[in-house]
DNA sequence: AGCAAAACCACAACATATTGTGATATGGAT
DNA sequence: ATCCATATCACAATATGTTGTGGTTTTGCT
C-alpha cells in the first residue's frame, strides 16, 4: 500500500459515488490542489488530510500484520 | 482509526518486538522526536513517515469500506 | 531509596505540505 | 469540430512536519 495505490482507491471511490474533485474537496474541507495530488499518487499527505478524505468517502484505514506477498516470493 | 489509535498500535507492536524508540527510529530512518510524537498520538505525520514505520514493524496499512460501529448506534 | 535505561519535552533550523489564484489541458456529449 | 464540465498544472504565501541538541521526567529493577 503506497501513495499511488491510495490515490487510485480514492479516485475510484469518488467516481463510484459520482462526485467531482471540486465537490469532494469542499465536502472534505481540503484544498483542491491537495486532493488532485493525492489522487495522482504524487502527494505525501499528512495523516489528518488522508483520514479526512477517506472518512468523507465512507472509507477507513486499518493497520494489520503484513500479509504474505506471493509476488515477491 | 485516528492518530491516537495508530500511535497505540505502533507502540504496542514495537514493545512486542522488544525494541526501544531509539532503535526503531534508527531502523526506520526517522527522527526520534517524530516517532515519540506519533506513538503518543500527538503527531500528524506525513504518509511516507507513517508507512515507513509500519513497514519497519512488519505492519501494513489497508483501506476498506467503513464498518458498522455498534458503539455509536 | 538508588541506579540505569527508556521515554518525553522544548527549542530553533530546515524541509515540505497546504492553500488560493489563475491558467491550461483533457474528456465526453451533441 | 464545438462546447462545457472536469481535471491538471504553476506559482507564491502560509502552515506545519521533521530533525538534532540538550535537558528533564518517568519507568523498571535490585
Amino acid at each position: 500500500m503506497d501513495a499511488k495505490e491510495i490515490g487510485t482507491i480514492i479516485k475510484k471511490r469518488r467516481k463510484h459515488l459520482g462526485v467531482n474533485q471540486q465537490t469532494l474537496s469542499d465536502l472534505a474541507g481540503i484544498g483542491l490542489n491537495t486532493l488532485v495530488a493525492i489522487e495522482r499518487g504524487e502527494g505525501n499527505p499528512q495523516l489528518s488530510t488522508l483520514l479526512t478524505i477517506l472518512d468523507t468517502l465512507g472509507l477507513q484505514m486499518d493497520i494489520n500484520l503484513k500479509t504474505l506477498d506471493y509476488e515477491t516470493m
